[in-house]
DNA sequence: TTATTACATTGGAATGGTTCTCACTTACTA
DNA sequence: TAGTAAGTGAGAACCATTCCAATGTAATAA
């Protein structure tokens, strides 16, 4: 459950950006929030089954779609076949194991700068209005690399 | 069709892989060096249909699945529900047009830099073994931009 | 060249994540 | 507080992708 300075900050995130507030949207908005585990729509389902026993997967996928637009969460693949959401309260990107699929968020300082540099590259490049980014990088998580015996090249 | 050299090169390229080379994998490898238009297994197999009449298409999946193991090709989201490919012969990354899902490759001098670097950053952070990145930049294709009646911000 | 064998291809069925539909409910506005 | 535009829930529908079993074929070695 979260908190009540979550609860409070992000009812001001749906105010702000004009969003009907519902306790599906409310409650939904407030797990992403206070939690940074990437989850899928069945993630979130079995997580609020005591807060939203009666949730349907429409109204979930329904309102992750909306924080979406809104650019509030990102959505992420790690190839297990699912959509994983992530609420996208400040500019990171993320490192995505190939072995186990787990995702970890990554930032350092510079990193805007980074971002910055490669949307305005491509906005000269290509022409297009560039409304935002997404990186990922890929390689094996540090538990992956001990359990198939790797430590270098 | 693909020219003599493209077929050439994709032989070799297969050889070099070690992957058994098949008249399919053969074609659908020549198709996508020799085209940049980012297709779905669809596309594909629509723009075969000439010289792989009878193909299946969990050949074309097994084939793209194969080729992206191989890092030979990378896999695209655009928003519109199925994978697109891109034959990856040297480093890019893509702008996707989040009104019509148009994909164009861009990169430019120091753009390899930046990558080094943000994989050294990751790996550094993470403790991950890096082995690729994707980068996506999102944003509206001039043709949108007129489409819409935009112009600036 | 031929036999062997492991791997690739087919095509249809199965899977499963996501979207759609529609009746019902609810949050906002005046 | 009533009116209404929007959100919700349950299940059906959709469709991209994978799975499966039978058949075909590329590579290897004798």
């Amino acid at each position: 459950m979260a908190s009540n300075a979550v609860m409070e900050e992000t009812l001001q995130v749906l105010k702000d950006h004009k969003l009907r507030v519902t306790p599906q949207r409310h409650i939904i908005l407030a797990y992403l929030v206070s939690h940074h585990n990437h989850p899928t729509v069945e993630t979130i389902r079995d997580a609020l089954s005591k807060e939203l026993p009666n949730i349907g997967s429409s109204t979930i996928y329904n309102t992750l779609n909306t924080f979406v637009d809104h650019h509030l969460v990102v959505e992420l693949q790690n190839g297990d076949g699912s959509t994983h959401y992530d609420y996208f309260g400040s500019p990171h990107y993320h490192a995505i194991c190939t072995n186990c699929g787990r995702i970890v968020d990554v930032t350092y300082p510079g990193f805007s700068d980074t971002e910055k540099s490669l949307e305005e590259k491509t906005a000269e490049i290509s022409g297009y209005m560039i409304s935002g980014n997404h990186m990922e990088v890929y390689g094996l998580c540090p538990e992956c690399q001990i359990k198939l015996g790797i430590k270098n090249d």
